[in-house]
DNA sequence: AATCTGAACGCAAACGCTTGCGCAACCAGG
DNA sequence: CCTGGTTGCGCAAGCGTTTGCGTTCAGATT
């Protein structure tokens, strides 16, 4: 019922291993022969089983994607990019979202990825254990999230120069009390929220500012945990004039959590976030883009080359370039109080 | 290298057949016998290839996903959902991300994912020549995104009547001038746009309002098509005291718009959206919420039930409810001119 | 005690492709 | 005319599973 490579080799009266080679454009087969072959394969509408194609050569023409929640807006454009980097190269994307602890212990126990792709890029970062599985894989692997793991290659940016940009930027419009919505590192080894850590409390001690623990509120990287924070750090008793938020969405979660005050912004409260999100320019807000699409194509493009040369060893960490962005929600402190 | 069915064969001194029976839970092997070999198995580390597997029995135990940007919300929040339910229910997810024209034309005359898939979940819709190629991979077919074809089986939403719900709230606010930003039909037999369009032409004839033509601009589902759609609409002689976006993106992009334009919202002009995307509750969108998560999982579900039972038949359209949110960004017309 | 019946397991043939090797046929050089 | 080297193609052995069928053997049935 299925086409199969026999199919197209009686059409034209060659043998099946002449078929496989024109088509794969394999040397041994005459320019007009394999002219004649791909003319059949087209009519016939064969398309070569990945599967026998895969158990024959060892080579499955697959690459293997772990991301954490595919749903959120940097791993889905850091995926957008990379699958077409993928696909333009011929390779087909095996997608594994593992936002749950349960389904990321399933896939880390039963790597139901063995034997099924060609290279791995992860979104997330594995602890030991988990890395050490992927490596048992045996294939190239490339994370695009900082925390730069032995044989992995790695794309990613300079979280915490980010964030002291960010943060001396209040620091000069003359903000003393500021308060950081950070991300938990809970899962664990994920370095990005303790560099931008790092960087906010750099700038803090170059500017001769005592870090005050209170000002620091857990945000958990989402809309609602950053509204939460905030509204936490608004009901201390001398609450921050200004905020560095270490994603876009916490800071979006403490506009909002502000607006509900009745707090104007930049007037009464400055914030600032990191990322750059799409809807970032909609809301004004002033924050630190890093290229999020160009992160993804890079490792792909990476992860590619390490394919066509594997004994090239494993590469260098790549630091994609950042910038500050200034918008409308960052400005001197209590410039409002006077209305 | 890689620990094969017959290592564990060999390690259990029963055959691979026998192996093959056991992890597999088919009948035929005695309980003692099989949980040895699972043993033997767990301690290898063995997974069987899937290659091979799906060579021999002919299932792929993967699904096709072909999205159009997973990079948006809307499709990364449905991609996420279905994800989940055929990770849990033992399939790899086969992600195809045909953003570009190129891309697009590429996957449907290649057919990739032929041989590769048990079955294929589209999120965009196919037009009849795409949908005729996707028919003769022979496979189970779902899509979430209206537009119902034969031999798909069909998730979604009531578009028109959201559409209604959005328009009637404004009028009943006593607007009359109601301005639509809507999305191309371009990419074509794309449904919602002109369902989205029907259910706000039906309320301006409910209310005795004569639609103009002027008062409609194209947003492409984007925030920049959104401002830019929206700074058209301001731009008229007579500009609308309210604007029905199609999308929340395109619905934020008009805010950006009318910040641009120091108008304020609800006062100067009110807003409804489309969608309820994760950011509108950030930014006080009122709009029309759609289960776009929901979506997802139905979808995927009835997909693997059609592949339980595959004699079922192609099931009926299931239309899943919406329900309209009331925010901050409608108001009564001119109330602020009085300021 | 002879026969029948399952249950438990092994044999071997696929599944559709890739690839090392062998074998003609052809060419040019001596 | 014989050698040695290409070129173009077929043969056949895998690749790691699954599965129909055959075999063995213990226990139940007459």
């Amino acid at each position: 019922m299925t086409v199969s490579i026999t199919d197209v080799a009686e059409a034209t009266g060659v043998s099946a291993s002449t078929v496989s080679r024109a088509l794969r454009g394999r040397s041994g087969v005459s320019e007009e022969m394999r002219a004649r072959i791909v003319a059949a394969a087209a009519e016939l509408g064969y398309t070569a089983s990945r599967s026998a194609s895969s158990l024959a050569s060892g080579r499955t023409y697959t690459i293997g994607v772990v991301v954490p929640y595919v749903g959120r807006w940097f791993f889905g454009t850091v995926l957008d990019a990379a699958e077409k980097v993928f696909s333009a190269a011929g390779y087909d994307v095996l997608l594994y979202n593992l936002g749950s602890p349960e389904a990321r212990k399933r896939f880390f126990t039963k790597l139901p990825i063995r034997k099924r792709v060609d290279a791995v890029l992860s979104l997330l970062i594995p602890d030991p254990d988990e890395a050490a599985a992927l490596c048992s894989l045996g294939v190239p692997l490339a994370t695009t999230v900082g925390g730069a793991r032995p044989g992995f290659t790695v794309v990613g940016i300079d979280d915490r120069g980010g964030a002291e940009s960010a943060v001396r930027h209040l620091v000069n419009l003359g903000h003393r009390r500021i308060g950081m919505i950070s991300g938990a590192s809970e899962p664990l080894h994920w370095t990005t929220p303790l560099d931008r850590r790092q960087g906010y409390l750099d700038v803090l001690a170059d500017a001769g500012i005592e870090p005050d623990p209170a000002l620091e509120a857990d945000g958990g990287y989402t809309v609602e945990g950053g509204e939460r924070a905030m509204t936490e750090l608004l009901a201390l008793r001398h609450p921050p004039t200004a905020v560095f938020a270490q994603s876009d969405e916490m800071a979006m979660g403490a506009l909002r959590a502000l607006r509900r005050h009745r707090l104007r912004v930049p007037e009464d409260v400055s914030v600032v976030g990191f990322d750059d999100h799409e809807l970032s320019e909609v809301v004004g807000l002033t924050t630190v883009a890093q290229p999020v699409a160009a992160q993804g194509r890079e490792a792909a493009r990476l992860l590619l080359t390490r394919l066509d040369e594997p004994d090239a060893g494993s590469p260098q960490p790549v630091e994609m370039p950042i910038r500050f962005i200034l918008r409308e929600t960052t400005a001197p402190p209590h410039t409002g109080r006077q209305r």
